[in-house]
DNA sequence: ATTTTTACATACGGTTCGTATGTGAATTGA
DNA sequence: TCAATTCACATACGAACCGTATGTAAAAAT
């Protein structure tokens, strides 16, 4: 094994960094997420980051980028396991749903993410899970399934009701009937878009 | 006119306070704003805060229950006057939607609030809010006009729609347009309560 | 009238961020 | 091969901010 490159060495650090701070802003959030802590974890120090990502929100958005691209992989293997159409956008909002479960996602992505680093459309990342629930509502819509109404819009909101309906449940007593009441009422209002029911 | 008593004295703090507050987190956002300029704008220091509030947090709880409450007496209002029922639901959305035009709802309600305060459907302002949508929907109900879903899963997601529309709103570039897309749409999934469209 | 409470101010310590500077190893060029 | 240079990262420093601990003067209670 040959001796690793300069370049090899500052991407581990990129990926130690990023991996400690994802840790971080989960566990505690953006705010109260220390960065000489947060560094040190690393066996690392605040020049590491300063240089690499320039300041604490470039950390962040390398997070969130890392993350954002997890969810829209995994939202569109559910949809397209499930043969797309209804049943694909259906099987993606569930996705959805059991992501934004994960206390990482929810911290990060879909609260800290808007606040600190604004409209999540203009994001890098281009918040590829919202195109992914985009594409399908197209597909539907090209088989005139689908009302005459913009088809982002459908998007957002659509991605709204999964992120609310994982809030309720995470912080429900009993998550295993909130999540199935969660998923019917998902299910109801998605109905919505279809021209028949 | 008699003198003042003490408890007059500290409401009338209280007041100047959440009003600093509210001017100094919609300016420049909650994590930006600076307690000793805030107060000191008010003609007051941090310790009439601390006394108050507890800490910073809890001026932006008291900012945010201010904003919010106003917001939902709002939407009641318009419900009502548009007779309840299916039309009184899609008004309440609707207007809650509108009122996210405003930057100082979009920045401390929308996006600062969620992000430092938490799920807002744990906030006493959407609780209140919430229990309007109940309402209306159990009258849908009750007119046999509403699919057998949890009424309580629906109310929240409802909510939680209208939120993130707001939310979408409040972060697009051209708010004008983006509006009526977002209400358009809102409308799109509420109907999806319905028995028959 | 004296004591107690309290609403708020003042003072202080600890923490954090961003920058400015230092350093040793990798890279380059002759 | 070896000196010069770059650069990835560490270290040092200053400023700002938050929360608490303490002080105080006025209102309230006895």
């Amino acid at each position: 094994m040959p001796a690793k490159t300069r370049a090899e060495k500052m991407e581990e650090t990129r990926i130690k960094l990023i991996a400690a701070g994802r840790k971080a802003f989960g566990e505690k959030g953006y705010a109260a997420a220390s960065m000489d802590e947060l560094t040190a974890g690393a066996g690392l120090t605040r020049g590491a980051l300063y240089h690499n990502f320039g300041d604490k929100r470039g950390l962040l958005a390398a997070v969130v980028d890392q993350i954002d691209s997890a969810m829209a992989q995994k939202a569109k293997d559910a949809g397209a396991a499930a043969g797309g159409g209804w049943d694909g956008l259906v099987a993606e909002g569930r996705t959805y749903i059991e992501l934004a479960l994960e206390p990482e996602v929810q911290r990060i992505v879909l609260l800290d993410g808007p606040a600190f680093l604004g409209d999540p459309s203009q994001w890098p990342s281009q918040n590829r899970c919202l195109q992914a629930t985009i594409k399908t509502l197209k597909d539907l819509y090209d088989q005139g399934a689908i009302k005459p109404v913009d088809i982002e819009a459908l998007a957002r909101l659509l991605n709204g009701v999964a992120l609310n309906a994982a809030l309720w449940v995470a912080t429900s007593d009993d998550p295993q009937t909130t999540l199935r009441k969660a998923i019917d009422a998902f299910e109801c209002l998605a109905s919505g878009v279809l021209t028949k029911s």
